[in-house]
DNA sequence: ACAAAAGTGTTACTTATACACCCATGA
DNA sequence: TCATGGGTGTATAAGTAACACTTTTGT
């Protein structure tokens, strides 16, 4: 009999590197694999999503979109599953995992280090991956990666990061300024061996317009 | 018990129109609703997409992307389906509809005048309308909406209907030339009663690059 | 004094926009 | 000869890309 599943790519920034949240299946095939699980008969897919990170990793309150639905015969070998793929970004820093219901342990790793994956769930990820460096060409991702505050570098080391290229230092300060997404705290980084850097903070409600509207980065 | 179907949503272009393919249920709820059915418990969303199609309308070999997964609940009032939702676009005149297993009919309307339609259609056809829209600016379109030779105004026309705007003619034949996906064919329109357009036809290795690569349309 | 990252402007080039007149044809 | 849509170029504005030196701070 046909199911339904939904399975979450959880993106994080952390030490300079992007993150996956993973889980470790309790029961066969024992590997790792992405969050999710069966849909029930009453329940929305959103609920269902929000349903298994809070009960696989113990991560609430996150913000997620569809991604595409995997939908092959063979995806998993043993009955017919067909997954509803989300994905989201989120501040790794801000969640305290926990293993709980299926799984033994929720962990973050390193996206360009993972480990063999269950099922399909590696070309869900190659999807994922493909469809967040489209997103941040047309709408400002940050704001749901960094900490409150940040270096400018930080931000361009994200950007790096995502596009997997590097950025004019001058060039990228004067276009994300001019779109005044972000703004200066005052306040500077503390004790470090150079020139103390200014931190900044994004403006929540520029922001919000910029993601509504669209935005066209291309540096 | 909870199921899963398709729905397609498959758009043409006809007199200077965009057009969208409907079809009349046979059963409960009798009213216009995208084609689409069931997800067989052997068979890919590819092929469900493909067979429905072709027993719903009588239409075949349709490039469709998928578009977003439907899950709410309630969009079905009788029992729970989650649709799985696909769109496409073609030349009407290329396939005779034909009613058949499920449908009574199966007819192309003005997407600017479509009738009530069954579920939660409606909204499917917004989202897939809303993706259209986006996708004209950064994916060459046309290619599978014009006959094989047009006019430039033809494709001109196309494009201010999807996009909802005018555009200037010249910026507009410079812009498409620049591309190169475009060629003149050598014919010129017949019996009009003002001077003959050139016809052109679409350079298709180069659109299928330009489709690939991406593109950014913005006039 | 040196190492390390922060901060800052200008110029050249490319691309987008705005705009108006003549041409060919059939009725 | 008139009505209809086809065809064409240029000037200006805006945006993107390339590029190097000085500043601050801790060791």
């Amino acid at each position: 009999m046909l199911r339904v599943a939904v399975d979450i790519v959880l993106f994080g920034y952390a030490e300079q590197q992007l993150q996956l949240l993973l889980i470790r299946r309790k029961y066969a095939p024992i590997a790792w694999a992405l969050p999710g699980g069966f849909v029930l008969d009453e329940e929305d897919l959103d609920t269902a999503v929000a349903r298994e990170l809070q009960e696989e990793a113990g991560v609430a309150d996150v913000y997620l979109e569809q991604l595409y639905t995997f939908g092959a015969v063979a995806r998993d070998p043993r009955r017919r599953v067909i997954s509803v793929a989300y994905y989201g970004l989120v501040k790794p820093e801000k969640f305290t995992l926990s293993a709980t219901t299926d799984s033994a342990e929720a962990k973050w790793f390193r996206f360009d280090n993972l480990p063999e994956l269950a099922f399909d769930h590696a070309d869900i990820i190659g999807v994922a991956h493909q469809r967040l460096r489209a997103k941040v060409t047309y709408q400002p991702v940050g704001f749901e990666l960094l900490p409150d505050k940040f270096l400018f570098s930080d931000l361009q080391r994200l950007y790096e990061t995502l596009l997997g290229r590097e950025l004019d230092r001058r060039n990228f300060r004067k276009k994300i300024l001019s779109f005044s997404i972000v703004e200066e705290t005052g306040d500077k980084q503390q004790n470090v061996a150079h020139r103390a850097g200014s931190l900044f903070r994004f403006n929540k409600e520029r922001y919000a317009e910029m993601v509504q509207s669209g935005f066209y980065f291309e540096l």
